[in-house]
DNA sequence: GGTCATGTTGACTA
DNA sequence: TTAGTCAACATGAC
């Protein structure tokens, strides 16, 4: 599920296995995911060089190439990422598959290929002309999280969500912060007092923190967390209270009517 | 066979 | 201008 812990946990793993080495070659296994690059583009952009750093907004994973060019990458609703060595066999779904020169390969699997690679030149317009994206959700100050959220009119899950407001928080995580919080997702972002919105910051710093500590593994998060129980037992770890569910845009949120009433 | 699923985008509507 | 809904993208689980 990449959501901002996820995609972190996805940085650190490049950066353990993918860095400072020669890419021999490169291998596309589905072009549905590529955007603005050609399978030959991307395999000659690639060859020879090597990445030296990765960075991440949002949701969205860039890595550095020893030259001025960078590789983007977004995992859509099932991307991950797999390094492994030549002798075991490669991801189910391995839409792009990288050969370094020490025999390893780093496979970017895709089981629904609604993720997305690209080629870009310039990051910062990448992101903020291209994309549009907002600043990314843990490294964003108070006073720019309250004007941000202050300034919209949606329900304040749907603003979380909002990528151009604010980058990184998706559908699952954003249950998980209004549940800390104690806040209803339909409550509109903009009746939110500063009080509240400095909880919901402090629940949101606190929930990402932790999940990336905990490796994004559901399996592994506190008792607390509402995450595990919305396909779980489908009840409120603090009240016990069966849990809600309500759609909108398209999307399931699952929250406790007892404890999120703000 | 139908419904649902962690994301993004574009079309359309209010 | 700002939001909300819906469909589309592709695939698998139930």
């Amino acid at each position: 599920m990449p959501e901002l812990p996820d995609v972190e946990v996805f940085k650190r793993y490049f950066d353990a296995t993918s860095l400072h080495q020669e890419i021999e070659g490169v291998e596309v296994g589905s072009t549905r995911v590529l955007r603005g690059t050609s399978q030959s583009g991307l395999a000659e952009g690639l060859k020879d060089r090597s990445f030296v750093s990765t960075n991440r907004h949002g949701k969205y994973l860039l890595a550095h190439f020893d030259n001025r060019l960078v590789m983007v990458l977004h995992f859509g609703m099932t991307g991950y990422l797999k390094y492994f060595k030549q002798t075991e066999k490669d991801p189910l779904h391995d839409r792009l598959m990288i050969t370094f020169a020490n025999g390893f390969h780093l496979a970017y699997d895709s089981q629904r290929k609604l993720g997305e690679i690209r080629l870009i030149g310039d990051e910062d317009d990448f992101i903020h002309r291209q994309k549009r994206l907002g600043p990314d959700a843990l490294r964003v100050p108070l006073p720019d999280f309250r004007d941000i959220l202050s300034a919209s009119r949606a329900a304040i899950k749907s603003a979380l969500m909002n990528q151009q407001r604010l980058a990184g928080i998706g559908n699952v995580y954003s249950d998980e912060i209004l549940f800390q919080a104690g806040i209803h997702p339909g409550t509109k972002a903009r009746d939110l007092d500063e009080k509240i919105l400095e909880k919901l910051f402090e629940s949101m710093e606190d929930v990402l923190e932790k999940a990336i500590a905990l490796r994004a593994d559901p399996k592994e998060f506190p008792g607390s967390f509402i995450i595990p129980h919305r396909d779980g037992d489908g009840k409120c770890p603090r009240c016990s209270v069966p849990l809600q569910s309500e759609k909108t845009a398209g999307r399931t949120a699952y929250f406790c009517p007892k404890c999120q009433n703000a």
